[in-house]
DNA sequence: GCGCACAAACCGACTGGCCGGTACGGCTGG
DNA sequence: CCAGCCGTACCGGCCAGTCGGTTTGTGCGC
């Protein structure tokens, strides 16, 4: 349990200064003194300062996976799913701000393996939505005339863009925010009523 | 007529530089080995390599003000204008989509008075736009059951995410995809008819 | 045309500092 | 007493920026 505290405690240093500072301008004394460690106990942990960001993309694409996961599984109808994911990732995203911040700012940081690695997953979450968009469409729900493309593109751009604008003390909940965002994206990529 | 040659150059040099590898992890020797001057000549003409960085956003941010200026000033019916201005904004975002992922990643790389007057310029540009979905919820054209601020970023959201995921060699053609993102926003945030 | 003076443009070796990573010694709990 | 855990001093490399010097351009008197 200790050993893991001392993990524990890098990583989140780690994370709150690589949102705010971004990777290249934070050093590992920083981390490990924002951590109250040694640079030798992190190292005991870490092979390397590049773990440390992996480390936090790691963990939010299993995240993400899961849930995406859990929410297909639970079934329903193509447009209730779909909007049940949508949600729930905006959520997700609130949650995980920071990581966030970190994750679009610094992939290209990510030593050449490991961004590989990142894209492959991010291309695997993105074919499962991708898939149900397409399902959507072929039970006539979802507009056609435009790119499947540029709708899914246009739903992941607020997911990434909630970094950038959201604020936990701002007057949105997150649900709210949540709900909301994922009404505009529905509406648009919705076929006209009557 | 070439003295100016030597500064373009290296910020073309420079802004290549920039968005495939990062400011971070390029140096001034690359920059100027990629320019085929040296690093006097570079250091004649640029303070630093921030103000290699600044040039960027400075040349983005006057274009893209300068033509959302333009479009409202040729007037027209707040819809119109609107419309406009999103055809235009992805449009110019697409010319310019190494600036782009630039912009977006590497803001936090400013030094802090740099960093202040992008965002001061950013909220200029913002706000003249939250006063043209103001006006167009004001003739009640456009809903006002989702906060504003939540529409704006569902609107700029896109317009970042672009340097994400579009290429010039893809299928869709900026026109295209300029209209069709502007066709989703709109649809979504317009009031349903009948 | 032609030397001349002077400035602007340019060169590139060098430096001072920082930073990721390591070597190695000591501590401590089992 | 040993094996994992951690502290600390140090190293090698890199990199932004500098600085004395050289070249190139330019106006001017003659």
């Amino acid at each position: 349990m200790k050993t893991t505290h001392v993990a524990d405690s890098v990583l989140q240093a780690a994370l709150d200064l690589f949102a705010t500072q971004g990777y290249a301008t934070t050093s590992v004394q920083q981390i490990v003194e924002a951590a109250g460690v040694t640079k030798g106990a992190m190292y005991h942990y870490f092979q390397s300062k590049d773990d440390l960001l992996f480390a936090i993309y790691d963990r939010m694409l299993s995240l993400q996976k899961r849930r995406l996961e859990e929410i297909v599984a639970a079934g329903g109808t193509t447009t209730d799913v779909l909007r049940a994911v949508c949600v729930d990732v905006v959520e997700t995203s609130i949650d995980l701000l920071p990581e966030g911040t970190v994750f679009f700012r610094s992939m290209h940081m990510l030593t050449e393996p490991r961004r590989k690695e990142v894209t492959q997953r991010r291309r695997e979450y993105h074919d499962e939505f991708a898939a149900l968009v397409a399902q959507g469409q072929a039970e006539g729900a979802l507009r056609t005339d435009v790119p499947r493309t540029v709708l899914i593109a246009h739903f992941f751009s607020d997911v990434h863009y909630l970094s950038y604008w959201y604020s936990p003390s701002g007057p949105e909940t997150k649900t709210e925010v949540a709900n909301q965002l994922t009404d505009l994206f529905l509406r648009s990529i919705t076929v006209e009523d009557g």
